[in-house]
Order: structure tokens, then C-alpha cells, then sequence
DNA sequence: GCAGGCTTTAT
DNA sequence: TAAAGCCTG
């Protein structure tokens, strides 16, 4: 049998994996993975900290089996079938613009060597999914409802009969960018076993309070899986299998919660699949004519969490300190950016992508469109987030905000949230407010009208 | 073309 | 209880 090539990308696993599964029937396998420095450019260094965390895994889960080069993959996957004569190069079906466009070079300049896409990071694979006229859904709750019903299959193990094709050259995985930096973030392990490993957590002991515990940025309520499923070490479906087992203990509401987050990472997937150019771009054209400020100060003061509102300044001091940032908070924080500094979102969107370990151009962008109400379900007159309310409702204690602001410390209970009431509040160095919450969504709102008229 | 519905809110 | 308008069947 021939010698066939995995070129791992966002899915650095070997456990069901339909590609991996597809080569191995073919013969021996060359495991790959190419270091694409178009895609480092971009990543910030908690991304590729924790993406070469996932290689350095894999290529240990491989008994070093897995060969990794640096260059453009039109070059170097080529390059390295010629090498290892093999006939065809296996991969997971990639559904990105940039993916997309990546994956038709490498087709082309692979030439007779076939690319077979099997399988997909997501439950199920963007586009497969329409409504009864044939067109894309546009609003989720009938994007799930279809997808319950397409269904999935179970999981699959690791490959059986799995052999790895005698070995070329590799370079060794280079060191992660934030070795020796001081005060780096504190990141999880990014491996197959990690992903096992909190999910069995998750499942025993935070699924039955998640659809409450969730939304508390000051605990420990959420699945913290969403850095595994970026890099593919775990795919959705295996963790969807067990969740009928939970219900059980969890109750169907938690598991049908948890369920539909894995589901809304499938239909940004689908809506950027049939809409590539919503990635950075408004998806409708509703708001084309709002005025938006210029990029400035402000921009500044949000980005290293120094507005004057407690829990938005928290977030955003969260996502440089963990490389993460609670979902809560993530809406709290755009909403500012949108409503109160009336900036356009792609300023935020690509704030948040550089500094998120889970940081993923579906999700993250559509997510911001949603805030913004340029994106599905677009409303914007009930999406202005009160800083206040939001931090009073969701950080009851004012936990959070003392965990990652200092100056706060010494604020006790909820006040925290509104150190402007507080006696001392400012004592230890917090700015003042930046704007004014309450002018400015009226702003906001009278910016929404004149767009609309 | 109609009715019902739309993740995450505000006051 | 209100906020605008579009998606879906």
C-alpha cells in the first residue's frame, strides 16, 4: 500500500479523527505539520504558545512520528509528499477564508497527488446545513433546531491498524515565544489528554449549575474547553456523545445548554462558510451609513483596561493576563467598545483575537457582528450592556473586578462596581470614568435612528 | 403574506 | 413592559 500523508492543522489529535482514519486505510501515514508563518503573524504569542503546545503533544502521541517544517504550505506539503512518495495527502476539510484560499494553492501546486478532505473541526460540516428553501439559515434557534435534527455520528477512536511511514526530516517544535517572559500568562496544557481531562471535570462536577454558573466571570463555571476545540485536540462530537449518559445527573436543561454553545460555534462556522467576507466586514448592510468615531485614545484605554467601569476594565485586563476572557464579560466589553466609544467593531475583533488562546475568526467575529448588530439576529436597541447592571448581576461579590484589578482591592462587596459611591474609591491609583454610561447610549441610540432613517 | 419568534437587556 | 424589523414555516 501506498504511503499517504496527515497534514494536521486545527485538528491536533489522533483520537476520532476521520482524516487520520482515511489515511491510515491507505497505507503507512506521514504525520505533518507545517508552521505557516502567514498564520504566526497574526496569532500573538499566547496563540502560538499554546499551538505549539498542541505540536509538541502530538508529536510525543506520535512516538515522534510526526514531522514538522516551517514555509508555505504550497511549498513545503508538496516538497515533503515528493519526499515521502506518497500518493495522496489527507486533511480535515478546512472552512476559513484563509483556510480555504491556503488549501486551493496547495491542491494546485500538489498537482497529480490528490488533497482528500475528510471530516471537519465542527459536528457538522459548515454548508451541509439549509433551510426548506435551500438557503442558509440566518438566525440560530432554527439553525439548531435543523442541526438536532441532522444528527452526528458517534465518535471513533484512534485509527485501527494506525502505522507511520518511515521517517524524513523534521525541525524540532521551536520554543514557545513566552519562555522566560516574565509575568507570561499561566495557560493550560493544550494536549488530547488536557481536553480529557477538564471535560471529565466539566462533566462531573460543573455541568448540572452551568447554565446558571456560566454566566459568573467570578467562578469557575465554565467548560474551558473552547482552547482545546481551536486546536482540534478534541473534536465537538466527542464530547456530545456523553452528554445523554449526564443528563441523568445534570439535568436535560444543562446538557441542552451546553449542547447549543457547541452549536453556535457550527452556525458562525456555516454563516462565514457561505459568507467569507463577514469575517471583517459587516454581514448585513443595515447599519452601512452609521457614524462610527475614529480609533483613537479611547481605543487605548480599552484595550489595557482603563475606562473607569470596574468589570469592563477587568475583562479586558483578564483577556492580557490569562490570554482568555470569561463569555460574560467578552458581551460586557463589547458592548462598550460598540455602544460607549461608538467604535466599529473590527477594532475590537481583532484585539481580542490577538491576545485569546481560543481566539477563532467564526466565533469571535460573529460574536462581535452580534453585539454590534451588524451580524444575524441584528438588534441593537437590546444590546446596550449597563456596565454597572451587568457587573451587580454577574459578579454579585465584586470578586472578579479585586482578582484582576489591584486598584480596587481595597473596595469590599459589590461597590466595587461603582467606586465613584465609594469613600476612598480612587485612593489606589483607578482612573476616572472615560466616558459617561448613560450619555453615551443615548448617543448610541440616536446614531442607531439616523442610520435607520 | 401572515403569525410567531428572535441567547445573553434596559428602566 | 418596551425597543425595530426581519427570519421562518
Amino acid at each position: 500500500m501506498a504511503t499517504s500523508m496527515l497534514w494536521f492543522r486545527r485538528d491536533l489529535r489522533l483520537a476520532d479523527h476521520p482524516a487520520l482514519a482515511a489515511a491510515a486505510a491507505a497505507g503507512p501515514v506521514l504525520p505533518v505539520f507545517v508552521l505557516d508563518p502567514g498564520l504566526l503573524a497574526s496569532a500573538g504569542p499566547v496563540r502560538t504558545h499554546c499551538l505549539l503546545d498542541a505540536v509538541r503533544h502530538l508529536r510525543r502521541s506520535t512516538d515522534g512520528a510526526l514531522v514538522v517544517r516551517t514555509g508555505d504550505p504550497a511549498e513545503v506539503v508538496p516538497r515533503l509528499a515528493r519526499e515521502a512518495g506518497a500518493g495522496s495527502v489527507h486533511v480535515s476539510a478546512e472552512t476559513t477564508p484563509y483556510g480555504r484560499r491556503r488549501d486551493d494553492r496547495v491542491r494546485a501546486a500538489l498537482g497529480p497527488v490528490e488533497l482528500v478532505a475528510t471530516g471537519s473541526p465542527y459536528v457538522v460540516t459548515p454548508g451541509r446545513i439549509r433551510s426548506a428553501s435551500g438557503d442558509p439559515y440566518q438566525v440560530f434557534s432554527p439553525f439548531y433546531r435543523a442541526w438536532l435534527e441532522q444528527g452526528w455520528s458517534e465518535p471513533e477512536g484512534r485509527p485501527r491498524g494506525l502505522r507511520w511511514a518511515p521517517p524524513v526530516d523534521s525541525e524540532e517544535v521551536p520554543a514557545s515565544p513566552l519562555d522566560g517572559v516574565p509575568d507570561a500568562p499561566e495557560l493550560p496544557e493544550v494536549s488530547e489528554a488536557a481536553a480529557q481531562e477538564r471535560y471529565q471535570l466539566f462533566v462531573d462536577r460543573l455541568l448540572g449549575s452551568y447554565p446558571t454558573d456560566r454566566d459568573r466571570p467570578d467562578r469557575d463555571g465554565t467548560s474551558q474547553l473552547s482552547v482545546h476545540l481551536k486546536y482540534g485536540t478534541v473534536h465537538p462530537r466527542t464530547l456530545l456523545a456523553p452528554l445523554r449518559r449526564a443528563a441523568s445527573a445534570a439535568g436535560e436543561k444543562a446538557v441542552d445548554r451546553f449542547r447549543s454553545e457547541l452549536a453556535w460555534r457550527d452556525f458562525y462556522a456555516d454563516v462565514v462558510w457561505h459568507r467569507p467576507d463577514s469575517v471583517w466586514s459587516d454581514l448585513k448592510p443595515t447599519l452601512a451609513t452609521i457614524e462610527y468615531d475614529e480609533p483613537g485614545e479611547q481605543l487605548q484605554a480599552w484595550c489595557a483596561g482603563r475606562t473607569g467601569y470596574p468589570v469592563v476594565d477587568a475583562g479586558m485586563r483578564q483577556l492580557l493576563g490569562a490570554g482568555w476572557m470569561h463569555n460574560r464579560v467578552r458581551m460586557i466589553t463589547a458592548s462598550f467598545l460598540v455602544k460607549d466609544l461608538h467604535l466599529w467593531w473590527p477594532h475590537g475583533a481583532r484585539h481580542f483575537l490577538r491576545h485569546l488562546r481560543d481566539g477563532d475568526v467564526a466565533s469571535n467575529n460573529h460574536g462581535w457582528q452580534w453585539v454590534a448588530g451588524t451580524g444575524t439576529d441584528p438588534s441593537p436597541y437590546f444590546r446596550v450592556f449597563n456596565p454597572v447592571t451587568q457587573g451587580r448581576k454577574f459578579d454579585p461579590r465584586g470578586d472578579y473586578v479585586r482578582r484582576w484589578v489591584p486598584e480596587l482591592r481595597h473596595v469590599p462587596g459589590a461597590d466595587v462596581h461603582e467606586p465613584w459611591t465609594v469613600e476612598g474609591g480612587y485612593d489606589h491609583g483607578y482612573p476616572q470614568r472615560i466616558v459617561d454610561h448613560g450619555h453615551e447610549r443615548a448617543e448610541a441610540l440616536r446614531r442607531y435612528e439616523l442610520a435607520r432613517g
